[in-house]
DNA sequence: TGCAAAAGTACACCGGGTGCAAGAAAAAGC
DNA sequence: GCTTTTTCTTGCACCCGGTGTACTTTTGCA
């Protein structure tokens, strides 16, 4: 099925990306020009801005996968559930995991990487953009699966999507300074299951 | 008090911003290039970035007194009133007096600008920073005023920001659809009651 | 009036990104 | 197997945003 073509196209791909990020984790991100990128990856730099329509994306490719991930969730979920408490189900479940996305996971390659996305601002920048595409799908999700008019729909999708990833944040922050995944584990639990609460019942019983 | 020095300072500034602004609505963010916004206000290049610190800020620069304005209104509001409430009243009486934050003001040239923040992704990216920094001083008002914990803080923060930003691209997009300020405006009253009473009494009564 | 500090300028340079045209390689047709 | 055609890659020149630097001009003040 996979001509050579597609093969090789897929190999070069992955060449890149590989090469990229193994240089901006050695030297940081912007320390490092596509011109050496492509150099690493014995391409020219025509192509890898044929394969990346951008510098960030060498980076950020990766995490695409999960854009529509919490629309997946809500369409996805078991009869008789309601899509918050699935959302927060699927969170819990991914701290769970060590899931890359919740921010919770030690493994040094995966934590340097977060922290460069973390800390380049033109990568947070990037990230921030998958959210709100992911907001978009995920409030697609809730007014066709639970007949929620659009104005609300949408209000819940960017409230759900900020806290995940206020969420992540902290618990990347807190493996950043040196806690194992193990140990912030049951903070993390606990701010998930407050940050769900808080959706879920309102700010005015906390404030 | 104003020397000569500072009083010339101040009108390059404005001269470099209205002729950058000037250009921008006429021909577009990206068909204009800083060099030619510099031989519009007379001026090297060099000097353009002297007074701004991206291009971006040309046009950016104008909305950034508003960046602590959430966290202001928490810091002064009446005793016995909420936040929530605070912040909620505030956004109304914004409406009401169609400052152009609530996205309810159809002055062309504020309109005009409006939008081009909105469809330029350089601009709406700086915009999006902006609201990231009046989150923190939002969070911290919350904090310093409300006794309200840290991930409380920062969760209620991140979500008024968010409902505010909506809300405001909700009305710019319906006044640039052709609506006039004066008929949108109850609807504009309408999904801000909606939006601010989701967000006291939490998503769990709407999903 | 003379002088130090501040502001502005010219210029060379870097890095991200694109258009283009020509060359290399794979696929399709015979 | 060979040609033709399509697709990929490349090198090159170029645009634009942004910065470092060294030089000239302006301004405040003694």
């Amino acid at each position: 099925m996979a001509g050579l073509r597609e093969r090789k196209k897929a190999r070069t791909h992955a060449a890149i990306s590989d090469a990229a990020i193994a240089l901006f984790l050695d030297r940081g991100y912007d320390q490092v020009s596509v011109a050496e990128v492509a150099e690493a990856a014995e391409v020219s730099k025509r192509t890898v801005f044929a394969y990346f329509p951008a510098k960030e994306d060498l980076v950020v490719h990766r995490f695409a996968d999960h854009e529509a991930e919490q629309a997946r969730v809500v369409r996805g979920r078991p009869p008789g559930t309601g899509p918050l408490t699935a959302l927060r189900d699927h969170f819990l479940a991914g701290l769970r995991d060590r899931d890359p996305v919740t921010g919770l996971n030690d493994v040094p390659q995966i934590l340097a990487l977060t922290r460069m996305v973390r800390e380049t601002p033109a990568l947070r920048t990037r990230a921030v953009r998958f959210q709100e595409g992911a907001g978009k799908a995920l409030a697609q999700a809730l007014r066709e699966t639970a007949g929620v008019p659009e104005l609300t729909a949408r209000l819940a999708a960017t409230q759900v999507v900020a806290v995940h990833w206020l969420l992540s944040m902290d618990n990347h922050r807190a493996l950043a300074d040196g806690q194992s995944a193990d140990d912030r584990f049951s903070a993390a639990l606990a701010d998930a299951d407050h940050a769900f609460a808080v959706l879920a019942e309102g700010l005015a019983g906390y404030l």
